[in-house]
DNA sequence: AATGAATGAGGATTCATTCAT
DNA sequence: CATGAATGAATCCTCATTCAT
């Protein structure tokens, strides 16, 4: 059971980091917003990338399990395909998140970078396991599965990166729609 | 007519910036190794963002003639998308490329995230274009070709995210050609 | 009896001390090394100064004992400073050694330079009344047998502080052999 | 020539190493006493050790050649030998110098304490070149003058370590007379 | 007696920007 | 035009010490 002041402080440090990224926010100011002492934060975390770190680390999981939690509640390989993509989009339109896009490029550690590289892969394989599904079930007609789940995730990754979170609106939901069936009339057999 | 100070400040400034992004780049180092004081580059771009944005532009117009360059070259156009999608990574594969991915994330100033975006729309239109061009021609079918267009960018700068340019060999081609095949059972005509 | 806890903090404070220095310990290290929290150690010294107070006592006393053990087993006052010059080698060629020159010079507080500086006293002491033994005996002719201890102090102290102890080697044999030689021929009886 | 903020700058230096030592003299203070922004003193030395070491530097060439100022005005090897023993007492009892003993231990960087390593050889060189002069005269009877210029040498340096300056009156006077006489008994030829 | 959470002052370093010459 | 000296705010991190439990 973690202290009220970690929690504290992860609360707040989600908040600036998801705001304003790792290089721009001071510890300064988180150590003021969660009404800590700086020390405090080094006593848990030792470092202003651990505290990042553990962030992304928590993010990262809610992310994973949250998709797999909707996807379970379908069967058919198509329906579980649009769960993924839609899901993956609402996650992301929370407000201050860590994993919408590369917030902050080459300038994150390397360990760091490495723990999200390492999150799109699992989101691959997530995908690839239902392109697999559906390749056994006779729906999809596809050679490889893996580089049309990677590019599934690069495509939906690369939105991200030309529309700022606050502009989806309507036009997310459309874009969606026409990017769903773009990809199905690619892989679904004729 | 630019002076010859000013064309070695932004070539140092491409080579910097490109190296080690806005943020990890100093005027100091800049105006050292354009063998001019700082003053001077205040004096003729104001500030150090203004220096990035310069070079920035410069950038992106090499860009698009480029692809276009290549692009007219062909009269097909599934030959046409294939060579923007070669000729675009082709040119992301330049050493120190301030283009490649979100080298910056959000630390980038807002103006300058505005240019970028700018030019992924210009992309996007231009493959829209050609696009447009398949369907008249009878040789895709597509109902939205902005969202195809769209799909198609997203798709390439997804996987730039996801693989440094450094790791880019075979793979690239490999990857490349299977994520052509991919788009293009889905937009030709069947 | 002091408790096993307290044996343990001392035990640690002097690994530390000797290898890193008064400074560059900090007591967060000492009190984890030694499995007691920070506040056990304040509990029994008070501060860390004490601490280093306490193990530097303890480094004195075994380092004169040891001297006066060796001395003991020889007669003869020219054997005597022989063998005193070798011990005090031998001693502080023991690993993290705080007696070992002036391991942090003016950094350490007052009261530790103090007593640091009674420890040369008290060793200049037992040279000067060897040298008198000598002199009773009509071995060596010297006129104040205070200074010439002290010479013979100081300059083996000279002498660590030119020569850290990973290089004493075969140079520190020779170098004693010849030093002592230049001293007895300095003060022996012609 | 050196612009008049410099020389503010190393003479406030020179007082704060001297007087705290390289660790306990914050560039803030510096800054603060030579009335100029700490970013200044970044701008001229680029460090907080450079400081030091450019501090050091100068006192080295000082010391050496106040040295061989004071020697070359004798011309009997016994008298240069007795007055490079004062000179280089008269040197250290200034206040706040660097020189005197080794004020910081092993806390300074490597390459500090290598230049005052160095500086030690070349006193013990000045030492054995005048011993080789007595030599060939006929006065020193010796068989190794290197050595014997080392035991001066690291004798006056422990007398540092034992005797703060502030204490040297005339137990100082009294200390070197004695001394001097004691190495002389032991190296003149009888 | 023992703990260990919490503090907060202190210090080195970087760098965009200004401005007098 | 060009210079480059000077600035000072911003930031990460360390650690001895205190104190409530």
């Amino acid at each position: 059971m973690r202290s009220q002041k970690i929690e504290m402080i992860l609360s707040v440090a989600r908040t600036m980091f998801g705001k304003y990224g790792l290089k721009k926010t001071s510890l300064d100011e988180i150590a003021r917003l969660a009404r800590v002492a700086k020390g405090t934060i080094y006593n848990y975390f030792g470092s202003k990338d651990r505290v990042y770190l553990e962030v992304l680390k928590t993010e990262i999981e809610e992310f994973i399990s949250k998709i797999r939690e909707h996807i379970g509640l379908f069967s058919s390989p198509e329906e579980k395909i649009k769960v993924h993509i839609t899901s993956r989009f609402k996650f992301l339109k929370r407000e201050n998140n860590l994993l919408y896009i590369e917030k902050e490029g080459d300038l994150l550690p390397s360990h760091i970078l490495q723990l999200k590289k390492e999150l799109w892969e699992r989101e691959i394989e997530l995908v690839k396991s239902i392109l697999e599904e559906g390749i056994e079930k006779g729906i999809f007609c596809i050679k490889d599965p893996k580089i049309v789940a990677r590019t599934i995730i690069h495509a939906l990754k690369g939105f991200e990166i030309a529309h700022p979170i606050k502009e989806w609106g309507h036009e997310l939901d459309t874009y969606l729609s026409t990017f769903i069936e773009t990809i199905f009339s690619g892989i679904m057999c004729k």
